[in-house]
DNA sequence: CGCCCGGCTTGACGTGTGTCAAGCCACAGG
DNA sequence: CCTGTGGCTTGACACACGTCAAGCCGGGCG
């Protein structure tokens, strides 16, 4: 079946989605990513089926959107290459970030419970997508116990992820917090099969500072201290971690317990 | 079932729920919290098959636990009556509250992902508890499409809330921390139908003080401010809230804007 | 009764991080 | 080329909240 007949992509979010010339050949089958992305626990006549009511749409450029708050939900998405930022803005005008999400990892999840997304996301780069039509895999997962509860745990792991955050954000300190995080991507990176030592932020430290709760001044002051305590090597968003150790003792109580 | 037991405060909790011969026809059915519940979104049949799966056992006495971080996974539960507080212990042995939990309310939904809780819960007071084993309900929602879909929002809503949680934690100052967590049990209340301006705070300013990131000293200042400004009624764990929109100012951005 | 103990309140003081302000650097556009 | 702009860094200072300490109150128990 080919694809791009699938989607007429048209109707939704205006320019996000058009032709994808490229892509047509992209399927669940042979990503890269599918040992650690949705298809996970499905064997390969389901992925065959989730596959089917996958939408690949051309790349976001940095700056799009890919959801906006409010909006009616309709799909979850995937992140294939790139990163996505999501966000929420609050009654009173300020934006929060909620996470960052790198290839393989699934974001849209808060919007299904009241139907409408309940925060917004945009790339941080340039990168793509896959869309999946949420009526449909609720349909497809009704009959595949295995994507039902695959489903069950990613929400449930985002649920676990978002307290340990809490965690984060009530009781540590800025240093804890800049570690912690840099852990987090690093050992993403490396679930990715890329180097957990070096690698590039693809957000500012603005909304670094958003995210941990800290301002950007803070989030400065800490990369510099890090670095001049050899543990970190910083090059603007080239980060090194030069002594791995090091900075989980930070994450952790660090000093002198 | 007569409400005044709920604010009968000479004799606290002890009285609340005691003996539980009365729950033998406990059911969802005639449930009051159904509509607020997991039955929520269930025809009459449906319910029927829910309940059949549906495990209750005699109230646990405040301490008690519901389930323990680590340990196998098995039920989600929700709560029939008292409330319950979620937590976890770090790494390096701090206690992080990461909700409360009441009447009409779900929980364990952390402990899906990776087949063991990641997190506890005990009871606040003498409370009881609807236990729902997991394997049976994925079946049961992988054979009604309307259990699947109310429980994928239930996920999502805890996960909307915990990102709002992350909001509240990173940008809001004490007062607005507390203000907006009275705001939230009053609300809760309301949809059970009891008084949203007068209540009983089940859990001690140690905990408030935890879930909200602030000490306990923190908590009780911000509970005496309040008092003198006229906006709440304390006494010790009785809460009156006579300012409505006062609170909500507080709970916002207050002052000058 | 008197004692202890845990939960709560209140005060005095210290500190981590926010705020404000200035300056640097890279890059884009005229 | 110069200039503007946005992201980042660094310093000086202020303040909200944590820390430490003392005291109150009510309940349980010998």
């Amino acid at each position: 079946m080919n694809r791009e007949v699938a989607h007429s992509p048209s109707v939704f979010h205006k320019t996000s989605m058009t032709r994808c010339s490229h892509d047509f050949h992209v399927n669940c089958n042979n990503c890269r990513l599918s040992s650690i992305c949705l298809p996970l626990a499905l064997d390969i006549n389901e992925i065959d089926q989730l596959d089917r009511i996958i939408q690949r749409s051309r790349p976001l450029q940095k700056g799009d959107h890919l959801y906006r708050q409010d909006e009616e939900f309709r799909s979850v998405y995937a992140v294939r290459s790139g990163s996505v930022k999501g966000y929420s803005i609050t009654d009173n005008g300020q934006e929060q970030v909620t996470g960052f999400y790198f290839p393989g990892e699934v974001l849209g999840m808060d919007g299904i419970a009241k139907n409408h997304h309940a925060s917004s996301a945009r790339a941080l780069e340039t990168s793509s997508v896959c869309e999946i039509p949420f009526d449909q895999f609720g349909e497809l997962s009704q009959r595949l116990p295995n994507l039902q509860r695959h489903f069950f745990q990613l929400m449930s792991q985002e649920i676990a992820a978002d307290q340990q955050m809490l965690m984060q954000l009530s009781k540590n300190t800025a240093d804890q917090r800049v570690a912690t995080l840099l852990l987090s991507i690093s050992a993403r990176h490396r679930r990715r099969k890329l180097s957990a030592a070096n690698f590039r932020l693809p957000m500012s430290r603005t909304d670094i500072g958003n995210y941990l709760g800290l301002t950007v001044e803070t989030v400065s002051r800490v990369f510099s201290r890090f670095q001049k305590l050899g543990v970190l090597g910083v090059d603007n968003k080239e980060i090194a971690i030069v002594d791995p150790e090091g900075l989980q003792t930070m994450a952790n109580g660090t000093d002198i317990n």
